[in-house]
DNA sequence: GGTCGTGTCAAACGAACGATTCAAACATTT
DNA sequence: AAATGTTTGAATCGTTCGTTTGACACGACC
């Protein structure tokens, strides 16, 4: 083997990247392996050959694409617990570790910035037509881990009142993403053209509203001047 | 013509209704012609007979899937803004004008409540690779009305913010609808099959929050007692 | 009875699909 | 240089796709 182990070859990698930047453009199921070949420059046969079959393409661009998120938003967690252990982490910054992931693989990826974020909404949006199974464990896991704690950072929130909440600022990341240079949007103030992060951050301001909801009035009549959410 | 107009035939209506059933199981892009006449029990030129191509059924579909929801919101929002013509409707009427009437169309539909609204999710969700045009406009029309209506709701939000909490609110209504009756969702709590409606107002809620936000402080701070939200 | 419009059916069309084969080309190690 | 293992390329496999065709059945109307 002439390359150093764990890195792919260049063949490869310039058929991950086509297909890449072809399942952003036009969704997983509208691609065919020609069309991927034809732009990576090279033959079908090596779709089969370097991944087995496209659903082994679709699965390897799938894991590259949303397990480093994954892995950033535990680190996160991870990083907010140990900081404080006996206390509960704020709503706001348990968000913010759930969503600010989303942009950690961008620079190391290959495509655009757009591609890159309807590509990942795209993989995101994939729960609901059934994602590889070991993508959806991991997919569970993290959410087992942050419901947890949601939960203890809004104790007074029932656990399906809050599987809700959570359900909803999934869907705001998922069409954020989905939606992202991908044509004119819904909706279009003056502004069209904003970076991510400012889109992020203005999800994470919703997010947290809608999450809290309720608990800002409890918060602030139960201890006073003690303000939740300072924004 | 042996019935009466502006009603299709039977073979027709099963075509339909069997296209919108295996495009709710399995998406718009997933199902081949040969699946539905398959299941409507008709033969594979049926569809070219009565919709002129598989393009002019999946147009059909969605149209009958989202004009009449679209219509309800611009009912709803019409009476809302006749019942006051000089004040301002609050944020709670807007949001429920424009989430409640995705439940408008399930008793006319001959599908399943689950499937009909998995069904409508996809069709939203259409938005994000094209819609045919004439839903597309029809679309934009809602949210140009529904985005002034949220604009005085919310004077003090500027144009692009409010743009951007509008589409965070589809981004939930949308993925609802999507992963609705589609197997186990993401975050499960213990009361797993739940009424639409319960989980609609739960979203009204959530988004009654997240679009209204840092504005409950103003409105409390400025006018006293008075309070937005009274859940 | 004959003709027309409407609808259904089996059969077949060309195109594109994912996958496979096999030989040639390449790199790496003996 | 020879042998070995790895990667490419063109051709082709069988299948499925959306669409079209032409024959046929049925009721309506002159």
């Amino acid at each position: 083997m002439q390359i150093s182990r764990e890195q792919e070859s260049g063949a490869k990698q310039k058929l991950r990247i086509a297909a890449e930047q072809l399942f952003a453009e036009k969704g997983f199921e509208a691609v065919s392996v020609r069309d991927i070949t034809q732009r990576s420059k090279s033959n079908v046969a090596a779709v089969n050959y370097h991944f087995g079959s496209r659903d082994g393409l679709v699965a390897s661009v799938l894991e590259r694409c949303v397990a480093p998120v994954n892995a950033e938003r535990i680190a996160r967690l991870d990083k907010l617990e140990k900081k404080a252990p006996g206390k509960v982490v704020a709503l706001e910054d348990l968000i913010g570790a759930f969503v600010y992931p989303l942009v950690h693989g961008v620079e190391k990826s290959e495509l655009s910035e757009n591609l890159y974020y309807r590509l990942l909404g795209r993989a995101l949006a994939q729960q609901v037509d059934g994602l590889p199974q070991q993508i959806e464990e991991q997919m569970q896991g993290v959410m087992r881990r942050f419901t947890r704690a949601f939960g203890r950072a809004l104790p007074t929130v029932s656990e399906a009142d809050m599987a809700w909440r959570i359900h909803f600022m999934v869907g705001g990341v998922v069409w954020l993403l989905m939606r992202q240079g991908g044509g004119s949007p819904v909706v279009q103030g003056k502004g069209q053209s904003v970076a991510i992060e400012t889109a992020l951050g203005r999800l994470v301001r919703f997010a947290v509203a809608g999450v809290g909801e309720g608990h800002e009035l409890d918060a602030q009549a139960a201890k006073g001047p003690q303000v939740l959410f300072d924004f």
